[in-house]
DNA sequence: TTGACGCATACCTATATGGGAATATGATGG
DNA sequence: CCATCATATTCCCATATAGGTATGCGTCAA
């Protein structure tokens, strides 16, 4: 495993989601639970192609499957999101600040830690 | 440009901020305006690498560079992350959400949209 | 047990990356 | 114009994917 191009997708969300067909996989199943092939049938793709998808949304804990007879249901386990929504929120003061007055709340910050 | 392997990073925020060594960066930034060869340093890469990660983060607009004399100082734009949080919100109430209760929820919208 | 159906895998191909090393570019101070 | 510092590019390589097609596997109904 020498020089790895990239994280594997298997085991990181961010990178997971980085796939715009597997975004738009999580987000259908918000309705509810849906089997492979209606899934590929809504989404335009292949059934191969929308379980390879789900193997790696599977993988990272984003979706869960259970057996419901001859189908195989597949739920949404959005938790796994949660720590990239947190991510993302920890830029939340910057872009409610214009760019001009970032400059300035860095000064402040600064100013703060120096009176610290 | 057949059968594309995915996305390019260089035109999707989700694919950017899928590298880890990217999202460090964008941490870092968070406290200032800093040259290429500082966020080397401090991440542990090369200066080429850390030149390319911030090459994909501008051309995803998550970063922006203006000159300061001799160095390119590198700075946060991080408007670009308000989608993916925004995205990632969407699943909140799912996360909140018991999985049990999960079941009962999707059975209230069914419900709601019959009585429109 | 045997089809038929639903889904997961294996295989193959073209591409996209990330990383390292060497090198090209750019701007600055003399 | 030159030497130098700060960055960006270019090459090269190994690996990770995404997608398509063919195929294996497990489950259910008759």
């Amino acid at each position: 495993m020498e020089s790895m191009a990239r994280a594997a997708t298997t085991s990181d969300v961010f990178n997971a989601i980085a796939e715009p067909q597997r975004r738009e996989i999580l987000v259908l199943l918000r309705s509810g639970e849906r089997p492979v092939t209606e899934l590929a049938q809504e989404l335009g793709m292949t059934q191969p192609g929308a379980s390879k998808h789900l193997r790696v949304l599977r993988e990272v804990g984003l979706v869960r499957d259970r057996r419901a007879g001859k189908q195989r249901l597949y739920g949404l386990d959005a938790s796994g999101l949660r720590p990239v929504h947190e991510w993302t929120g920890g830029f939340e003061r910057f872009w409610n600040e214009s760019f001009d007055r970032l400059d300035e709340y860095v000064q402040d910050l600064k100013q703060a830690k120096q009176e610290e």
